[in-house]
DNA sequence: GTATCCTACAACCATATGGTTGTAGATCTC
DNA sequence: GAGATCTACAACCATATGGTTGTAGGATAC
C-alpha cells in the first residue's frame, strides 16, 4: 500500500505514475501527438496488455485521457497535469526550502540541541 | 524491477522515493534539522525497521544523509538533492511542453497557449 | 563490568507490481 | 455475412514492496 494513509493522493499517483521510464516515454509520445494503444505498444519491448496497463496508471494518475475513435482508444497527453504536477512539486520543493530558511541557523551547527527540540515537535501527526 | 532496463536512473530513484506521503514527510523533517532513526520512528505509526526502510530508500535516492553520532545515526536532508530534483523536472516539463509547442496545433484543445506564459514563469524559483 | 539504547540486518508475510497469455467484445474491411 | 484488428479484462506468475519480529553489534550510562 502506500504507507501513511489507505487512500493514495494525487501526488502519490502521478510520482508513482512518472517513475517509470516507460511510462515517461509514453508521455512524452501522447503529448507530442495521440496514439491509440496498439500503436504505443508496438514501441516498446513488451506485450500489448503491458503497455496497456501502463497506459491505464497514467489514466489513473490524469497525466493522459484516453477518447474512443471508431475501434481504437487514442491516448492523449494532459500537459496541464504535467505543468501542475510540475507546479505542485515547485511549491513542495520552496515549503521545504522556506522551513530550510527559517531554520537554516540549525544546520549551521551540525548536532546542537537536536534532541530537546525534536521531541516536541515530533510526535505531531 | 523499473520496467525498460535493468538499472535504475536516479529519475527513477527519487520520484519512487517520492511517491510516498511518509517519506515526502521524513524528508520535509530532516530538512527542518537532523534526526536520528529511532527519533523519526516515533513520529510515525509503524516499526523502527519500516522507517530505517524508508530512511534508506531516500538515501539510496541522495535525498537524505546519514552521519553517526555517537551510537546514533543523523538523518539530515540534502537541500540540494531536492532543487536538482525540482528543476529536472522542470527540464523535464519543458521538454515535453517544447515538443508541444513545435507541434502545437495537434493541440486543438481549450487551452492552447497557456503553456507558453507557463512557460517563463513556471520554472522560476 | 552490566544494563540500556540505537542501529543494522536477516527472516518472514501479505500484497502490489510488472509482466505474460488467453478469451471475449466492438468495430472496421472485405 | 466472414475475417481481421483493436481493445478490455481475467487469470496467472515472479518479483518488489511495505510491513512485521527477532537477533546481534556498538556506544552510552551506570
Amino acid at each position: 500500500m502506500a504507507a501513511a494513509d489507505n487512500e493514495h493522493g494525487q501526488f502519490d499517483l502521478v510520482l508513482h505514475a512518472l517513475a517509470d521510464p516507460t511510462r515517461r516515454d509514453i508521455v512524452r509520445l501522447v503529448l507530442r501527438e495521440e496514439h491509440s494503444v496498439s500503436n504505443l505498444a508496438r514501441c516498446y519491448p513488451m506485450s500489448f496488455a503491458a503497455v496497456q496497463k501502463h497506459v491505464a496508471i497514467l489514466e489513473r494518475a490524469a497525466l493522459v485521457t484516453k477518447h474512443k475513435h471508431g475501434r481504437q482508444r487514442l491516448v492523449r497527453g494532459r500537459i496541464e497535469a504535467v505543468r501542475e504536477v510540475a507546479r505542485m512539486f515547485d511549491q513542495l520543493e520552496t515549503t521545504w526550502r522556506d522551513r530550510l530558511d527559517r531554520f537554516g541557523d540549525v544546520l549551521a551547527a551540525p548536532d546542537t540541541n537536536i534532541q530537546k527540540s525534536t521531541t516536541k515537535q515530533g510526535a505531531k501527526r
